[in-house]
DNA sequence: AATATGTTTCGTTATTTTACGAAATATAGA
DNA sequence: TCTATATTTCGTAAAATAACGAAACATATT
């Protein structure tokens, strides 16, 4: 209980239920899911640590970067995926996420990270 | 986004969810949630009330009494609690929940109420 | 009408959550 | 080693949440 419980609580909050979302697409580092995101990288970090705390996530250092993952060995993990797939399939934040995740490469959205610039 | 989101809010607490899995079982009146829960009234009635607001559940007068229920007519709440039940099945709380919801009935939960008399 | 019972609302307090900017940490490259 | 880049931690402020008891409200019974 105490485990799915924590799961759902890291889904109850928007900005995290659409990180979820973007992460099904493909693992991000943290400055893709930032350029996406609407909100300071300190409360973006905030997410991530807790997220990966709940077992929703995963994280991966490669190089400067910290690539963040699903964390598919978690059964759960799956099974809520695929829920929400069907409950956000068309929804229409979500898309526009997924669209601009699919413009997105490290490349061009890191460096101007601290500028405020978003590209 | 934000009626799905609601409604996993309204099951991200602990009280909230045993509230859902044992109105699966059957239509209960405040006064049988209370005997099960260990929380004042009046916070129970706050519960209900934003589950309500999330579409999660409705409300029923029968004489002096209020009866809630799952609100099926929402396709959300189904697809929930099809998942919940397969994630939940097997929890000792809500299993303890759903023996004491069993063993209820109006009559011998109410009228002791204030007494603080739990049956 | 008066009383007892069941539930909600109100006012308040304590806790948790979300947010931010500044500073700290880590790595890569000059 | 110095600097730039990427990320996290820290301290803090603002907002939302969960909790309680007292009072109010509804209905049924006497």
């Amino acid at each position: 209980m105490k485990d799915f419980l924590s799961a759902v609580k890291a889904l109850s909050d928007e900005n995290r239920m659409r990180i979820f979302c973007m992460l099904k697409q493909r693992p991000l580092c943290v400055c893709e899911i930032y350029a996406v995101l609407d909100i300071a990288l300190s409360t973006l970090s905030q997410h991530l640590k807790l997220m990966k705390s709940a077992g929703l996530i995963d994280d991966e250092k490669d190089g400067r970067w910290v690539i963040y993952s699903l964390n598919r060995k978690n059964g759960l993990v799956t099974r809520m995926m695929d829920f929400l797939d069907r409950e956000l399939g068309a929804d229409e934040r979500i898309l526009r996420d997924r669209k601009k995740v699919s413009g997105l490469s490290r490349d061009i959205c890191c460096s101007a990270l601290q500028k405020g610039k978003k590209r």
